[in-house]
This record gives structure tokens, sequence and C-alpha cells, in this order.
DNA sequence: TTATAATTTCAGTAATTATTGAAATCCAAG
DNA sequence: CTTGGATTTCAATAATTACTGAAATTATAA
């Protein structure tokens, strides 16, 4: 197992970024180089490549299977486990959302909720618990509303994305007409647009 | 400068989720107390409410001040610098997610574009760089749409997300219609939708 | 200017986090 | 079962990051 030049830079990078991105140079650099790697690998072989010891490709495959970043399967007649990393990046880029929402933002949720909950018995908490309901509104908002695009498929999530602005234009299009609860109008197809338009 | 249990929970709560946030716990929680604090505050007050050394939250403003995340100002007849964070959420959270993506995502871009530059010499490289060009893709896709959205204004950006999935409902029922190229069609009012949809 | 309050820098130290090798555990083949 | 390879755990140590106090710098009021 040694590395092309290309394959080297992109898991050295992995490495250095893992820092900004929460998880170790290791972690990092295992993701990079089961992601570029065709088969999967066994942790020998990753260990030898990076070279780490085996026992911390134990902690860092353990570290990603924890993000749920990696597969774990067995190759006929060969006892050791092999990884790899799922090959969709769609799916990937969920399971990544996932596991931040759960390990970035519930956490705060629940703190900021349970602040909430009761009366504030002084003028500094008034004000303090204005902030955090401004904090938890807009956060549950984006959070659902991420959770809500994250369940669209590949095909339509590349839609409302390559969309990206016009969406907007959409909207304030919408407001122009100052359509309050207007009802769907007949088009030309004889379909309607569903309610909410 | 004494924090109230309300506030102190806040604060806490702040300095210990920095470190999975990428930021350490002073810069934690010195934002955590702008952030609930009516009046802005001084360096002294914060290293007192918070007891640290005034170096550490000279070190911590710094920080938060790189970020983008706290605004300095003068009070009058006081010669010391007060520090406050900005009140409208939305602001804060277009500030996060631009340096966000600045520090995080951005250098992974530039490296993905540099690998996928030169042609491929052997076997593992293309396939290497199929995978590099898939991130490549979804990650300026992402990128690029979250740029569009961070644009909108408070009241589009929230009716926007309020609709949640209903957009992809909308993507889903245009598909149905199969819709290519087709003309705008005049709307009752006699507006027309823009042309993308 | 000068004096001095305010702030920042920085080298030293503390605290935390990452990494290792050895020992313990697990687990499949015989 | 028992054996031996495969994997994990864990205590020791290396490396990194956070924090402090003293010194240096900056900036304002007199």
């Amino acid at each position: 197992m040694n590395l092309t030049p290309l394959a080297q830079s992109f898991v050295l990078h992995f490495g250095e970024m893992g820092s900004r991105w929460g998880i170790n140079r290791t972690v990092g650099q295992i993701y990079a180089l089961l992601f570029v790697s065709e088969k999967p690998i066994n942790a020998d072989e990753i260990a030898e490549a990076l070279a780490f010891s085996r026992s911390n490709v134990s902690m860092g495959l353990k570290e990603l299977d924890s993000w749920r970043l990696v597969r774990l399967q067995h190759l006929p007649g060969d006892r050791r486990e092999y990884f790899s990393a799922p090959e969709d990046v769609w799916a990937i880029f969920r399971t990544l959302a996932d596991e931040r929402r759960k390990r970035e933002i519930d956490p705060t949720l629940t703190m900021l909720r349970d602040a909430l909950l009761h009366a504030p018995t002084n003028p500094q908490d008034v004000f303090a618990q204005k902030r955090m309901g401004d904090m938890h509104e807009l956060i549950e908002l984006v959070t659902d509303w991420m959770a809500d695009v994250q369940k669209l498929d590949e095909h339509t999530l590349r839609q409302l994305m390559k969309l990206g602005a016009k969406a907007q234009k959409f909207l304030e299009f919408k407001e122009k007409l100052g359509l309050g609860g207007r009802k769907a109008e007949p088009l030309p197809t004889g379909l309607q647009l569903p309610a909410e338009f």
C-alpha cells in the first residue's frame, strides 16, 4: 500500500483540515484514504500506508464508525475486516449533516429550551431569555428546514440547488401578487399547483 | 459583573460546546456572555465575570473579532473598549456561515481543483480523480446554493424555510408536467412567473 | 510632549488531546 | 474446546493547545 502523489496530497489535506472539522489528523487521513480507494482495505494496510500505529488506526476507525462514515465488510477466505467509504457522496452529505446536527446543535437546542422554561426573576434574565428565544427560533427553523431538504433524493436536491436564488425571486414575485390565501389557479394542463403555491 | 444562574448555564454550555464548534472554552464563554448582555461590556468585566486572566480575554476577543462576531465601541468619557454581540441573529447566522465556508470548505475546494487539473497517470489516480470530482461537484453545488440562500433578507429566508419540503413537492409537480422549456403562461393577474418557473 | 491607563504580545507552564506498545479480549478455523 | 490471528483497550508518553503573568506596546488625557 503506497500512495500515489495525488492520493498523498488528498490524504494530507484531510489530515490538516481535520482539526478545523472537529476530527483529528488520523481520522481525517484514514477517511481520505478510504474515500479514494477503489477497493476496501484492512486496518493493517491503512496503518502501513499512513504510518500510524495499528492501535491508532483502530481508534480512528472506531471514530469514523461513530460518524457512520465507513462500511465494514469481510472478504471471502480472509478473516480480517475490510473498510470502505460509502460511494454515494449525497448520502455522505446527509450522514454528515445528521451527525453534526446531533453533536453540535441538538444539545444547544435542549439547553435553550430548558432555559426558556422558567419565568425570569430579574431584568437581566428577561433580556437574556429574549436573546435565547431568538437564537432558539432561528436554530430550530434552520435545522428543521435542513432536515426537510436532506430528505430529498439526489435528483430533486440537485434541481433545488441549481434553482438557487431563483426560488427567492419566486417568493418575491408571489409577494408582489399579494397572494394571501388564493386558491390554486388551474393551469393549462389541467393539473394544479400544490395549495402552498 | 456577576452572572445570574440563567446566564451562567448559558455561558457554561457555550464553553463546553466550544470544542465541538472549533473554538475554545474561553472564546465560547466570552461570546455567550456578550450575547446575553444588554449593554456592551469591557474586557475587565469579562475577565472578572468568567474568571479568566485579562490576557486570555484579550486573545478570546481577538479570535471573536477574526470571526466578525463582536462589535467594538467606546463609551463617552471612558477610554476602555466595550464589546457587544450584534443583535440580529440572522446576520450572525450569515457571518458564521461565511466564515465557516472560508475556513472549512474553501481550502478543500482549492485543493480539489488543483488535484483535478492534471491528467491521471495510473489506474488508481483515475479512480481517485473520479471520487474527487464527485466531491468537488457536490461541495461546490451546496456552497454556491448556500451562498445564494444567505443573500436573502430575513423575511424571504423565513418564508423559504417555512416552505420547507413544500419546495420539493413543487419541483416534483413541475417534473410531472414534463416541462422542458415551456414558456411562462400568463396568470390571471396579468403578471408572469419568472422564466425559470 | 509626558504620564498613565488600556491593551496586546509572548515566553513559560498547565491542561488537554493524540499516539503508541503491550496486554487483554475477541473470534473463527481446526 | 483450543489455538492463533485479529482487534481493542488502556496506561504511559508525546504533541498540541490553552492559559497566565510579566513585559512591551499603544493610545488618550492632561
